[in-house]
DNA sequence: GCGACAG
DNA sequence: ATCTTGTCGC
């Protein structure tokens, strides 16, 4: 149902894609929509895909966690089948539908959430994290594990401590951040969702570490989460 | 034809 | 994302 609403009318291809994200781009807010003293509840997001009967599926998992305590509140998971296919650079439009409906199931309201995936480190600054928080209505921050490059521009090799970053700059702008969540670990790419500034998407992801891995608390066990419901699907 | 390519 | 063997390390 709210596929209704994210999705433009079939067939899927990057030029109705493009129409309704150019949209999009001019509303987004770069500076703190919240206080950060504020922040209780952070919330990741992930999906796992399979194949079954010669159809695409896949399970969506949120994993609501307390941001102080980082004790893990409420987890839900939602399953369908997905019909839009995966497009680099239009990853959104493939897996918001799920997103949305498995959000809609949360008890809990997070203050915060949390993609696997970019957020305006994108080629048009509208990653899915950037995309989702205009109908989640929440501020959102992009975690991706890979590098996608824009216009040939690499990114530098922050130092190997904890906490070092380099941003990713193009034409002058900053669109996101390699940062070293773990010493002699490889980085992770964070950038803004949307209403949240660099500086303070970067303090929320590094408040979030733990040793059991490089990705924020969130986004890690709902990674974990999706994979053992796949594991158990049916 | 070849390389790129978040998840 | 998923597939997939071995291998190194706690």
């Amino acid at each position: 149902m709210n596929q209704l609403n994210i999705l433009p009318p079939e067939p899927f291809n990057e030029e109705t894609f493009d129409q309704i994200q150019q949209e999009l781009v001019q509303r987004i807010n770069l500076q703190n929509s919240f206080n950060k003293e504020d922040i209780r509840l952070v919330a990741g997001v992930d999906l796992a895909y399979w194949e079954e009967e010669g159809r695409t599926r896949a399970v969506c998992c949120i994993c609501v966690v307390d941001y102080t305590t980082h004790e893990i509140v409420e987890t839900k998971s939602l399953q369908d089948e997905i019909k839009v296919p995966y497009i680099a650079g239009y990853l959104s439009f493939r897996e918001l539908p799920l997103i949305l409906d498995t959000f809609n199931q949360l008890e809990n309201d997070p203050d915060l959430v949390m993609f696997d995936g970019n957020g305006y480190l994108h080629p048009r600054h509208m990653g899915i994290a950037t995309h989702a928080s205009f109908y989640l209505n929440k501020p959102t921050i992009g975690i991706a594990k890979s590098y996608l490059r824009i216009q040939d521009t690499d990114y530098e090799m922050p130092a190997s401590e904890s906490g070092a970053f380099t941003d990713i700059v193009i034409d002058g702008e900053i669109y996101g951040r390699a940062l070293r969540t773990q010493q002699q670990v490889k980085p992770i790419f964070v950038s803004c969702g949307n209403g949240i500034d660099i500086d303070t998407s970067t303090e929320v992801t590094l408040a979030l570490i733990n040793k059991e891995s490089r990705l924020p608390i969130p986004v890690r066990q709902a990674d974990l989460e999706t994979k053992k419901h796949r594991a158990a699907r049916r």
